[in-house]
DNA sequence: CTGAAAGCGCTTACAG
DNA sequence: CTGAAAGCGCTTACAG
């Protein structure tokens, strides 16, 4: 006996109620406008009938839908899961909506990708990363929609971004390995291909070493995110192969390090004795790992919040965006160590070879 | 010079194209039934002016809004994380969308996040678990809104669900403890009041005990989910504390398995050596931890898919929804082992002693 | 192949 | 305090 009953719209309750279809909407909308009775009488027949607003003749006339969007790479690194739970958590206190879609970090679809939220009614967008797509960059400045661009802080940018400093994190946590003695380090990266965090710290990582009369010996394997469970030990069996001086591993994500320590302790090596390895973003798991992960913080939970802010703040009020630095650090664990004497002297060994080899990653 | 256009609407095309506003609308919606130069002319147009149609005029007049809700506990668990993804992608294959919403594990405002989903456009609902709110339950009835809770598979609700049997994981868990030798095993849930899946578990936990005549040796202790991470050491303090007789640990999700291992190593207890530890959920990290987890794999992206066609099939084609029981597995890993020696003894011991004191747990 | 017109379900200025 | 009417921006049956 399933009937399929046309939901009830204003018309419907208005009859029901002996009103027109102003005062139904007003019973709602200006309760205080309406006598007490009425109102009553009318919100009562309203909930027997079952009726709710129709959303879309509501953002028709209203000219608002009440929803942001936001286009990441994946829901399945928990980076980007905090991130769009924060943003999410953020708008939905201000009865706003979230609505989110992945681009599996293939940014050719981007674009693509962002339509569909603007087709589906988003009023605000949150991004990840700087936009390279000019194509892109057009539509949204043609458009005029409110968008905010996170994880990379840039100045001098079209769009307000949202985010930190990959570059000077990634400095900071090569000085802090150099300090410890080691001389030979091999970065783990993400697709650097139109990825600015990426590229950014590979820079921050070849300069660094540079500035250290080191960048013979600052290698870099790419990887990239997706798996980055089993990447991380593929990329660690390589180091093993072709970088065996290398004493600490920089990997440019906590999976990637967690990986990386898996594969260690499969082929007996002790970390951080034998080898040093740092990751990035400190995710809830870098704590409880053995070892402990040296990592950077990131404020994935900040930047969702003030994003959120930003865009309602935006669409609300009409204030301008402006672009927010925020500050990452180092968080100092065990799985760091000065590299063990026999290491590095293996190091050192290794890199008067491949100096005499010419060997070079670039 | 930021002047604020109005965005252009279908009346702005055609006038500029000089053709009518049905012709606009056709030029995209209908393409063949346009004269081949018409059509490409008003196309053209409509880029130039940066025109795309109105969300929720369509939508109004479709009567369509193509998106989807879901309302979860949180995205900072992986688990959902993934259910989410996998239904987001499935979804956005079919040009649909996903507006999502979070509980944060309180599911005394569940009825509020639907409600704030419908009055946003969502055509259809993902849910996680069992209804328990009658007042959500007539609501949606009411409404006829094509919903499917995941999680739990259950059948004679008045709600389809897509999921698998929680007691029959669980039981299938602890029978393989019992298997090795356990006697005295403690089971670490998430809060049962409301949530039909740890009621399961816990049920099914203290009956296969029970059957086995170990009734008196399963203890449960019940946790939050939230900051499972350090909940899970929490409640393994208690376990040292007051359950010294355990052998096994069954933790309800992964995390708590991950910060009880993590805990176990900063009281110098051996896992599995001393102490057996499962996980739920099998999440990435299971795989990569020291000892790798013993723990149940449940079909989270699966139940992402199945429910975004069968919302898709309902929304689409009128098609009913069907429920269906997917399958977890077993998966054996080092975090579980027979209990040693000393430890069972221990173990022996502690059991005729608290028969004599009559300690129970319940 | 094309256009004029109706109508989707709301909210709100205007008039009373 | 209440109602009649306009209009938000589309799509489509109808007529030509």
């Amino acid at each position: 006996m399933r009937e399929h009953r046309k939901k009830p719209n204003v018309v419907d309750v208005a009859k029901a109620a002996g009103v027109s279809i102003a005062t139904v909407s007003r019973s709602f909308n200006a309760p205080d406008t309406v006598r007490d009775n009425v109102r009553t009488r009318v919100i009562e027949i309203a909930s027997r009938l079952g009726y709710s607003p129709n959303p879309a003749a509501k953002a028709l006339r209203l000219q608002k839908t009440n929803m942001m969007g936001a286009v990441i790479p994946t829901l399945d690194y928990a980076f980007f899961a905090r991130l769009v739970n924060s943003f999410q958590e953020a708008l939905s206190r201000a009865g706003h909506i979230a609505i989110v879609i992945t681009t599996g970090f293939d940014n050719r679809h981007l674009f693509e990708k962002v339509q569909l939220l603007v087709e589906h009614g988003a009023e605000g967008l949150l991004l990840v990363g700087r936009i390279e797509d000019v194509k892109l960059r057009d539509y949204l400045v043609e458009k005029q929609i409110p968008i905010v661009t996170t994880y990379s802080y840039q100045a001098d940018e079209v769009f307000p971004s949202i985010g930190f400093d990959n570059y000077a994190a990634t400095q900071q946590l090569v000085r802090y390995l150099l300090g410890m003695g080691h001389s030979e380090i091999t970065m783990i990266a993400g697709r650097t291909a139109g990825n600015d965090r990426q590229e950014a710290r590979v820079h921050a990582f070849r300069d660094t070493m540079a500035a250290a009369g080191l960048g013979k010996t600052a290698h870099v394997i790419e990887k990239p995110y997706v798996q980055a469970l089993s990447e991380g030990a593929e990329a660690m069996r390589r180091i093993d192969a072709e970088y065996p001086g290398t004493t600490a591993v920089v990997c440019n994500n906590d999976v990637f390090a967690v990986s990386v320590i898996a594969e260690c302790r499969k082929r007996g090596i002790c970390v951080p004795e034998d080898l040093s390895v740092t990751g990035f973003d400190d995710l809830d798991l870098a704590s409880v790992l053995d070892p402990q992960l040296t990592t950077i913080a990131v404020p994935s939970r900040d930047m969702g919040v003030r994003a959120a802010e930003a865009l309602l703040n935006a669409v609300l009020h009409r204030r301008e965006i402006l672009s927010v630095r925020l500050e990452t650090s180092l968080v100092a664990r065990a799985s760091t160590a000065a590299p063990s004497k026999a290491r590095a002297a293996m190091a050192k060994r290794r890199k008067n070879e491949s100096g005499k080899r010419g060997i070079s990653d670039r």
